[in-house]
This record gives structure tokens, C-alpha cells and sequence, in this order.
RNA sequence: GCCGAAGUGGCGAAAUGGCAGACGCGGAGCACUCAAAAUGCUUUUCCGAAAGGAGUGCGGGUUCAAGUCCCGCCUUCGGCACCA
């Protein structure tokens, strides 16, 4: 039934079916226009990849990049908001397997379906400025970007052991490999010797580890620890053995080359070229035992060789190394727990003080030595390795040294003899790109017998890839590229003989490590970005997204553009001055997952509650970078407060450009003191607190309405402007239509909050509230002017202090007036 | 094992060293209604009838005053981990 004076029901689908299309024209969020002299600001949300529609996770990152784009919008900024699809990868591969489809297809599919959620989800975005991975137009540039690296010697091709997963089939960079399990499908990740192509992100490590500190503050700090670990420097010493019966020394590093003295044998990593040397040159029973034990290391899997509990194995080779500082003869072991891709894939053992070398020796049956004595037991008698500090003592030359002394005496000992020198490692590895799958950016190279590698001159890009039609896309070890016979047997550039295209295709965080950039000319055929663009658009200056991208993703694309600011293309070495990364959205408990079966369909969240009060609900919720369980929180709450905010609107009376300044008293002083707080609120990313201070506002404009005030008084109408504009950061229908019921023009999200006109907020008198040893006894209204003589005397008036003081003697009063009295007794 | 973050009502959470629990969910009550829903208002940390007392994971400390700063634990979560 319709009441027909009160028709205006606040019908929130109705609101997104009205506005929807009014947006489309009126275009709030375009950036970038001929003559806009306003500030610009970058802020961008981690693009997506299209493997159906938008979920919670989308909803809530969405939600809250648009706060802050919004924010600034409405700050009268000139914003860059451009959103993209990370459109390459396995997951539109192996849909398409197993639907028998063309990854393409599939892909494009979800694309089309996300934008259309993305727009009905309101999201700010320019779209202008839009790029999919996959389409040829972008990933020319990527195979731009190859070979730029490639040119400056920074990508390679090199034969080496590297992650393998079975269920893939294909190789894997170390940062997908997660507890030993492949991060895409889980499957238990093994190793095999393949060529594989790697981009040199060690030759950067030093200044990816460094410049960290200049993102302090800017990013959330676990996510520069993350960083930090993941790189991984140690500083330390190579120092060299040499080998009875072996030409060349063995170089071993160490970070504790004071303890050279204690080095009782040597343990080379099972699986290195090293170890096979050694053991080639042994006795016939040593190569057998040497050979099985390979085999038995081979077998085991990363999830076994990581258990902790594992017991130490190795084999003796029967050789003897010599230790540089007192010509010891020390025996050559092989074990697996020397990795043979970290330092030289040898060790000297330190049994006393290494936990590791301990348990090896014990297990061994090797000798022992202290050689720093730390004041506790004697790891022979105790079992533990003594790792602390302490003083050198069996040590020569180093003894009664403490351990940083002993250190740099050690070392400028064996540079001296020219047996070692300082150095530092890193756990960083080289960047595997290559994989053996379909749905990526072909490698822009020819393989010829005669020239060898040669890149695709840049006139010839894009490298196109070729239809998946006839090809088998089934996993097999094997890139499915290699079938399309046609589009791999080509001329050699170079020499113009037969040859072939290189098979492999690009790691798809290759195409997000600079999809930033790319933003700033999304269409251009005749560059990747334009430089002039670059210096005045980028860096980004806010990025949001998940905290899953900690490691793999930024720390590829702070590498990149390192690399990019080398080659002159631009004048940064950071791409996201700003970071926050948002929680996740649980059910629960625990993460949405099907296996689980507590999925949240945000489909049905939004036709439930409408998007308005998802949005609400995401930016309520709590901080933003804490995790939100969708049982906890109540979109029905938010809708009912956006209902009640737009009733508010509704009510008023007063005419457009109606002056304030007569306006009720409390209320004005209300609308000023939100307009102080709220900014500050956002840049600090306290969305939820913004929310709250909204709605205080608005229970303050009801009491206003239904009160003495009235609808018609102008406060009324300056708090209900108040709360469309700053509600449409959060709710930007709502927010919209609040804002025509007030008589404007379509457009809040360009309307700008005033600055809060801090002499309505001067008080006459305030609250002062008095302690008696810091517990509150008393409080009562001064004027904001009150002396801390007179301050002092009220308080000690009060009856309620009186009695508290009891029979106890005053120590001290502290005033601090107008506000507190304590009074500590004694 | 190493590094980091966090522990506050029934729940999500607030709180520049200065009134702990803003704002909301849930609960209770009142008004409107024949009734319900919706809406508006009141109330809601715990114990206690009240006066009052207790209270921010635990134990200490600094301070007139500590959720907040310092020291030591406990628990949970995250990262790294046989990296020499």
C-alpha cells in the first residue's frame, strides 16, 4: 500500500537502476582531460584476474581503493583510477581443458562479466583507460620488456635443477613454490635439470633489500619484513680449502669465519657438480655409496627435506681438505643439507657452533672442537651447539676475542694471505620466467643453428600467439606451442636459414610487473608509455591490495622498475610510494573456499541488501587491513542506516543555498566538528571511525529535525549536504540520490566538503573531570578559561572528592586546566 | 629456531599518556499500532538492591595518571626456515 503523502521510500534498487546510467554520461571519474590543471594523483587497486565474477574479496578491495580515490576526487584532485585484467595464466588454461574450449573465450568471458559487475558495483574508474594482459596490444610491450632485459644482459637462459610441479607440468619460480607445494594447485613440487630462461633479480638485491627503508612509514611494515626475509642478506666470508689431489681450491662462505679454528671437516651439497666431481675420484666402494645416496637424495621431495625432525645422513668421499688458518687435514663429507644453490654448495662444518653441523657430526661419529667459549656447557657434554656470543679461545692468533672483533680479525687474515676475502649472500634467487603452457606472452626469440639465440627485432612484434584451435593444451612437460608447426618453424632473423620460435612462454607476473605504467597510454602502438606521462602521473601514489601479493608480485615490480629507471625510461625507483594492503573476507572463521562449502556469493549480498550497504558494511566493518568475517558483520545494519541517512535528506526544507550561519547552534557545531575529523580519518585509512563519525552526524541531524530546530532550519540542510557528500565515498547511490532529494544537480562525488569553520567549535565551558590517585571521582562544568588556582580549589570542594581523600593527606595536585584535576594522596 | 603483528563487553570495534568501551550488531524496555512489521526514543562492561567495587591476556616497572611507554612471560596469527 502507498501512502500517498509520504510516497518517498527509500527503495535502494530502484536508486541503482536510476543512476546508473546517468553516471555513464555525466563520466565524474575520467582523468587525464585536455586542460584539467588539477592536482593529479595516482591510486590504483591490484587488477584482477578474470576467473569468473567478482567475489568478496573483489567487493571488499573495490570498496575500500574507492574510498580513498573518491576521497581525493572529492578533494578536488585530479585522479588516475584505471583498472585492468590480469588475463594470462593457468587457470583460464586448464578451464579450457577441461571444457575443451579455447582459453581465449573463456577469458573474455569473465572479463565482460566483471566489468559489468564493476560498474553496477560503482566502482570509480576510469574507463578510458583500461588493459588486458593478453590482448596483443599489451603483451607486445611485454615482449618489449624481454627484451630490453635481455639486451642490458639481464634475462638468460641457463641449465640448472628448478621447481617442477607434476600436476602443472611445468617449472615454477621459487616464490610460487609455498611449504614446498605448488601455490596454484598444492601438488608436492619436485626438481629437474632444464634450461630454463631467468630474469637476474639478484644483480639487484642490494638496492631491492636497501631502498625498503625508503617505503618505511608508507607501507605496512610486515609486508617490508616479508621483503626483507625473502631477500635475505648475510654478510660473511668465502674463504678457500684446498683440495688434496684437486688443482683448484673449494671456496665455502661462511658467516662466522671467527670460528675457522673449530672447522673440524668440510660438507659439500649432494647434489652438486662439486659432489660428483669429488666423489669421481675415489675408490670404487665411496662411488657406489656416493651414487646411492644421490639417488636417495634425488627421491626426496622438498616436503621431506624440510621436516625438522629429520635426521642428518651423509656420506664420507675419503678426501681431505685443508683448512687455510692452521693446515688441518679435514675430511670431505657429502649431505643434503648443504643446498647446492645457495653460497658455493659447500660448507665448513663448525660442529660446536652450528646447530646443523653438530647433529651431522654426531651422526658421523666426526670430531668436535670449541673454540668460543660462551660460558655455557660444552656442547660435547649438552648436545647443543654453542651459538651466542663468547670469547675465542683455541683460536691462535684470535684467542680472547670477542666475536665481532674475531671476525674482522679473521678476515683481514685471510685477505692478507689471499685466502678469502668479505663477501655477502642472498637468499634471493634468479627469477624463473619461462613456462611450458599455452595462455601467456610467447618468448620474442629464435632459435638458430647457425646464429643461436636471437632476439625478435622489435618491428616484428608482436610475437602473436597462435590459435589454440588443433593444439593439445593438456600438460605434458612440454610447451603445447611447440604443436603449431607453423608458427614455430620460421626464418632465422638474422641469417634468414630455417629456425625455430622459442616454445616457452612469459610467468604471468612478468605482465603485472608494469601493468602501472602501461595505464598511461593503455592504446599506444608505438610505445610501452610515454616518459613525459610517466613523470607526471607516476609513481603510483596509493596502491591497494591483498597482502597474497607481499612477496612474488612487488617485489617483480619494484625490480622492474629499478631496471626501467637504468634504462632512462623514467625517474623513480619505487612504483607505489603508498601501500595498504586490505584483510581478507572470511565466513566463519576460516577463508571461502568450495571445499569448505562456506562460500558468500556477493551476487546475492547485493541483490539482498543492495550495493550501497556491502560497500558500507566493507568500510565498517573494523580497520581495513584486518580480515572481516562476513558472520560478524550486519549489511542489514548498514542498510538500515543508509535508509535512515536518506530520510534525513528527505526532510529537509529549506531552499538550495540556503546561509547556514543562522542555523541551530548544536547542530552547526556538530556538522563542524565532522568536517575537522573526517579527512584526517581517511588519509589514515580509518575508514570505519569516518563511517561512525558519519552516522553520529546523522543522529544528530534527526534529533535536529524531530526537535526544537526542525526541518526547515538551515543547520538542517548544511548537516544533511554534509552527510550525502561525505556518505558517497562509502555509498555513492545513496549519496546521489540524497543529493538531488537536497536539490542539486547529478554529481556529489565532484562536490567538495568544506573546511570545518573551527570558530563555531570554540566552547564557553567544558567538563572537568577530577581524580583522586587517578581514579575519577567527580566531574563538572567550567568555564574553558578557568585558572588552575581556581580549577584546584573546586576540586577540593567536591564531596565526592572529600570523601575519597578520606583521612589521607594530599601529596600533589596536579591541574591541567580546564580539563583534569589529580589528586594523589599518600 | 629466527623475524614481525595482535590479544579491550555477548559480537564487530573506538580511545594525541588524561572520563575505557565512541559508532554499530545483538539483547531488553517504551511510544506509535487492534496487532505486527517498519520507524522513533530509552537502556545495555561485569559484580552489587544501593552506596560502592572490579575491569583492556598474565606478572613486574616508569608516571600525579598506563589499553597506550619499559622489562619478563603466556596465547593466537602471519612470514622465513638444514640459507652455512
Amino acid at each position: 500500500m502507498t501512502d500517498a503523502t509520504n510516497e518517498a521510500e527509500y527503495d535502494v534498487f530502484a536508486i541503482q537502476d536510476k543512476w546508473l546510467p546517468i553516471w555513464d554520461d555525466l563520466r565524474p571519474f575520467a582523468s587525464g582531460n585536455e586542460g584539467d590543471n588539477r592536482p593529479k594523483k595516482y591510486v590504483l587497486d591490484m587488477f584482477p584476474y578474470p576467473s569468473g565474477d567478482l567475489h568478496m574479496g573483489h567487493a571488499e578491495a573495490y570498496a575500500l581503493g574507492d574510498v580513498i580515490s573518491r576521497y581525493w576526487v572529492q578533494k578536488g584532485f585530479n585522479v588516475m583510477h584505471p583498472i585492468g585484467w590480469d588475463s594470462f595464466g593457468l587457470p583460464a588454461e586448464n578451464a579450457a581443458i577441461k571444457r575443451g574450449l579455447d582459453p581465449k573465450g573463456w577469458t573474455y568471458d569473465n572479463i565482460a562479466q566483471q566489468r559489468a559487475s564493476m560498474r553496477r558495483y560503482a566502482c570509480s574508474f576510469d574507463w578510458d583507460r583500461v588493459l588486458i594482459t593478453s590482448d596483443p596490444i599489451y603483451y607486445r610491450w611485454n615482449q618489449w620488456l624481454f627484451l630490453e632485459f635481455y639486451n642490458k644482459g639481464l634475462a638468460y637462459r641457463k641449465n640448472s635443477n628448478v621447481n617442477w610441479c607434476p600436476s602443472c607440468q611445468t617449472v615454477l619460480a621459487n616464490e610460487q613454490v609455498v611449504q614446498g607445494l605448488c601455490e596454484r594447485c598444492d601438488s608436492v613440487v619436485t626438481k629437474k635439470a632444464l634450461t630454463q630462461w631467468y630474469f637476474k633479480v639478484t644483480d639487484y638485491a642490494d638496492r631491492l633489500l636497501d631502498d625498503l627503508d625508503t617505503l618505511e612509514g608508507n607501507w605496512p611494515s610486515k609486508v617490508l619484513s616479508m621483503q626483507r626475509n625473502w631477500i635475505g642478506r648475510s654478510y660473511g666470508a668465502d674463504v678457500q680449502f684446498e683440495i688434496e689431489g684437486r688443482d683448484e681450491p673449494v671456496t665455502v662462505f661462511t658467516t662466522r669465519p671467527d670460528t675457522l679454528f673449530g672447522a673440524t671437516f668440510m660438507v659439500v651439497a649432494a647434489d652438486s657438480a662439486l659432489a660428483a666431481e669429488l666423489a669421481a675420484n675415489t675408490d670404487a666402494a665411496t662411488e657406489q655409496n656416493f651414487a646411492e645416496y644421490l639417488d636417495m637424495v634425488k627421491q626426496s621431495n622438498d616436503i621431506e627435506r624440510l621436516a625438522t625432525d629429520r635426521p642428518k645422513t651423509g656420506v664420507n668421499l675419503g678426501r681431505f681438505a685443508i683448512n687455510p688458518v692452521n693446515g688441518e687435514r679435514i675430511p670431505i663429507l657429502v649431505s643434503d643439507y648443504v643446498l647446492a644453490d645457495y653460497g658455493h654448495g659447500a660448507i665448513m662444518a663448525v660442529p660446536a657452533h652450528d646447530q646443523r653441523d653438530f647433529d651431522f657430526a654426531k651422526a658421523l661419529g666426526l670430531p668436535i672442537r670449541v673454540v668460543v667459549d660462551t660460558g655455557e656447557e660444552d656442547p660435547n657434554v649438552s648436545g647443543t651447539a654453542t651459538v651466542g656470543e663468547g670469547t675465542m679461545v683455541n683460536s691462535g692468533a684470535l684467542n680472547g676475542l670477542a666475536k665481532k672483533d674475531a671476525i674482522e680479525k679473521m678476515i683481514s687474515i685471510l685477505e692478507a694471505d689471499g685466502k678469502g676475502k668479505k663477501t655477502k649472500n642472498f637468499r634471493l634467487r634468479d627469477w624463473l620466467i619461462s613456462r611450458q603452457r599455452y595462455w601467456g606472452t610467447p618468448i620474442p626469440i629464435v632459435h638458430c643453428d647457425t646464429c643461436g639465440e636471437v632476439p625478435v627485432p622489435q618491428d616484428q612484434l608482436p610475437v602473436e600467439l597462435p590459435s589454440a584451435e588443433g593444439l593439445d593444451l593438456k600438460p605434458k612437460g612440454t610447451s603445447p606451442l611447440g604443436g603449431a608447426e607453423d608458427w614455430v618453424n620460421v626464418s632465422c632473423p638474422k641469417c634468414g636459414q630455417p629456425a625455430k620460435r622459442d616454445t616457452d612462454t612469459m610467468d604471468t607476473f612478468v605482465d603485472s610487473s608494469w601493468y602501472f605504467l602501461r595505464f598511461l597510454s593503455p592504446n599506444s602502438t608505438t610505445e610501452a608509455f610515454p616518459k613525459q606521462a610517466a613523470k607526471d602521473w607516476a609513481p603510483v601514489d596509493q596502491y591497494v591490495g591483498g597482502v597474497t601479493h607481499a612477496i612474488l608480485h612487488l617485489l617483480y615490480a619494484r625490480f622492474v622498475t629499478k631496471v626501467l629507471h637504468d634504462l632512462d625510461f623514467i625517474d623513480f625507483q619505487e612504483p607505489f610510494t603508498r601501500l595498504l594492503n586490505q584483510g581478507m573476507v572470511l565466513m566463519s572463521g576460516s577463508a571461502m573456499s568450495k571445499s569448505r562449502g562456506n562460500i558468500v556469493a556477493l551476487s546475492e549480498q547485493l541483490d539482498t541488501h543492495g550495493v550501497d550497504a556491502v560497500r558500507l558494511t566493507m568500510s565498517f566493518a573494523g580497520p581495513p587491513e584486518e580480515d572481516i568475517d562476513w558472520a560478524d558483520v550486519s549489511p542489514s545494519g548498514s542498510a538500515k542506516f543508509l535508509a535512515r541517512a536518506w530520510r534525513a535528506a528527505n526532510d529537509v526544507t529549506s531552499a538550495v543555498n540556503t546561509d547556514a550561519s543562522t542555523g541551530n547552534k548544536e547542530l552547526r557545531k556538530a556538522t563542524h566538528t565532522f568536517l575537522r575529523d573526517f579527512g584526517p580519518l581517511i588519509e589514515g585509512f580509518k575508514f570505519n571511525v569516518g563511517v561512525a563519525k558519519i552516522m553520529e552526524l546523522v543522529n544528530a541531524l534527526r534529533k535536529a529535525i524531530d526537535g526544537e530546530a526542525g526541518a526547515s532550519d538551515p543547520a538542517v540542510r548544511e548537516a544533511a549536504e554534509t552527510v550525502a557528500k561525505a556518505l558517497s565515498l562509502f555509498a555513492p547511490y545513496t549519496a546521489e540520490d540524497m543529493w538531488q532529494k537536497l536539490g542539486h544537480e547529478p554529481g556529489v562525488a565532484l562536490a567538495q566538503l568544506p573546511d570545518a569553520d573551527l570558530s563555531l567549535l570554540v566552547e564557553s565551558s567544558v567538563i572537568a573531570v577530577v581524580q583522586v590517585d587517578g581514579k575519577l571521582r567527580d566531574k563538572f562544568e567550567v568555564p574553558v578559561d578557568i585558572t588552575e588556582d581556581a580549577l584546584r580549589e573546586l576540586a577540593l570542594k567536591s564531596d565526592a572528592v572529600k570523601r575519597a581523600i578520606g583521612d589521607k593527606s594530599i601529596a600533589n595536585t596536579i591541574v591541567r586546566a580546564p580539563k583534569l584535576v589529580n589528586i594523589a594522596t599518600k
